[in-house]
DNA sequence: TATGAATGAGATTTCATTCAT
DNA sequence: AATGAATGAAATCTCATTCAT
């Protein structure tokens, strides 16, 4: 790994754990083992390091995501592996997802600029995911419903649930399938009768 | 107004509009119109502000929960309306639900040592919640689930939206309407045949 | 003495002996017995204490020009009095004349902004001798010449001579009795004939 | 060009157009089109590039006063051509006379050591003048003044007015023309009777 | 000769908090 | 209760210089 590398893994791991303010230029040289100004010299400032980790984190969830609903049969299975996937990612814990929650357009941080940046990387998840739903319409897999704004739902369903599992006590150790079959019995046109 | 009450009103637009970090003493005793050494005389520290901020909206909130569900028919109807309002309650102007969202259990600043407070007082809107899936289980208007993992899932379908919502540039028009309506197919045993 | 003005003082002194680079915060609040963030605190930044400091020791200069030139006979003695005036302030050890050297429309500075405030101010300067100029034109004590372009002149010999004495080995101790007998000659109708 | 005169050619462009200390070694290399270790490797330091920088426009200026004032007739004519070509190098795009303004006796940085090597070949073009001037004093063109005095205080006249022509705004289109009369009138014993 | 990654001291600036009035 | 001057630790970022390749 070189210098650089070990920077990036490092601001990954800190600013996933602690947040864009309480990560330190300080703290990241050291846990990279690196010197305090190769972080400028190959990032250029704090900010664009924190987007390069977050754009990593995000190529490598897409990169799942398209990978696992490959093949589906159904629209509805489709969406099914999708939600399944990204859960898992969430908590895989090479991948380091709360990054993603740090930096995000769904993140908390207004003054960042590059934000545009993230909001397009981030609408290809939602198109992909939206894919999957028209898919689930047309073969009837999924109830007649209009699929940006159902793709929509379910992506907000998937934003809340690693949210409450990652950030908060409250998770039950079933949530990821609990939201699984939530999200079904939504979609699902047999519904459980 | 007092100027105590000057200074938290403007601690709530301030930590609403640009987050803990990026408001300042002297930025909120400027907004408030009062001298900057009156923050800590009144509210201690810059933490205990932000609690108090946050405990503030928290309280409203938990006000007009309780409003809302009271007198409902069915638990589904409790579920809808506890949501219905929770929705709107995110976009009222005047009650600065921003706070909530830098300022909760979701929040990413760890070091806070009154996260347990928030922590607790959140639960209270879980287990409200919980009481309503209870009820509509018991009155057969709800599927046969468990009410707390169920009232779970329901509140990841909350956070989700209102983020997507405040947050994002994602969100259609309908949102929240989609958003009652996905929850109420998942919850429903009627389901849509 | 105010802290506040402890500081404008030794940012005389040191912007002054030293220029704008090489006297930082640290020296400055050393000099001035003070901590460190008073200096934003009172001056915003080191741009605008810099600009204080020569603003201070430029309305100085302007006042005393005016009482020099004020009774003057001829109109060739109001210019000798301003040039004597001008060139005895800049070796007054009290008036800190240097700070004017760094911080002043003939300082090598490009990048500082607010250089805008200075040349109104300096050109009250010129203005001041160019009434002299043309008082002389008028009563015949200057002989016939543009007073605006004459009085740049003049301006030119004073810049050229504080720096030559106060920047440079070679100022021979009569340099400042040279020039006011160099411009007279230059400015004087009678010649030496 | 070898990649050495490059580095000294985009010294010379950005030491005048900004100054020593914001001239970096990043944006010298850059403008340079070459790479940064190359600056050490051929120049020693920083501070020895801005000497070499400087020497080099002042040897140019010192072999076009040369020229200029080969094959004079009277010594007043000496002067007045030094003074012309003098004013005239100090406007010609290709000489970089800004670099002299920058790195030279009456340059505000004081900690320069090589600060007495500039002092020595300034000193010669002085003498130079003082050579006109005492050729002058000879031949009856020139007043009988003491020339080394003399010829500091024309020094001071051109000092002041390439500052005024190239630092600021006050600067009329006749400025040079009108410094070569004055200095005229002050030296030539005819006067205007 | 040529390259650019690597270093770390040092600069400016911010800001929560204290405290005399 | 109210004021705002005063403090100094800590953060981000710059940059001349070194050095392995």
């Amino acid at each position: 790994m070189t210098k650089k590398e070990s920077l990036l893994q490092a601001a990954k791991e800190l600013f996933g754990e602690h947040g864009y303010n309480e990560t330190t230029f300080k703290k990241i040289s050291e846990r990279a083992g690196v010197a305090l100004g190769l972080l400028t010299h190959h990032y250029g400032n704090k900010e664009k390091l924190f987007m390069a980790a977050g754009l990593d984190v995000l190529e490598h969830l897409v990169a799942r995501l398209r990978a696992a609903i490959e093949g589906s049969g159904t629209g509805l299975e489709a969406v099914q592996r999708f939600c399944a996937e990204y859960l898992a990612f969430s908590i895989d814990p090479g991948e380091h997802f709360l990054v993603l929650i740090r930096c995000s357009p769904y993140s908390d941080v207004k003054t960042r600029e590059d934000r545009k940046v993230m909001e397009e990387k981030f609408s290809d998840v939602l198109t992909l995911l939206q894919d999957c739903v028209s898919k689930g319409v047309a073969d009837g897999s999924i109830l007649n419903l209009p699929p940006k704004e159902t793709a929509t739902a379910v992506s907000c369903n998937l934003v809340g649930s690693v949210r409450t599992r990652l950030l908060t006590p409250y998770s039950p150790s079933s949530l990821y399938d609990d939201m699984l079959q939530f999200i079904t019995r939504a979609l699902s046109p047999g519904g459980v009768c």
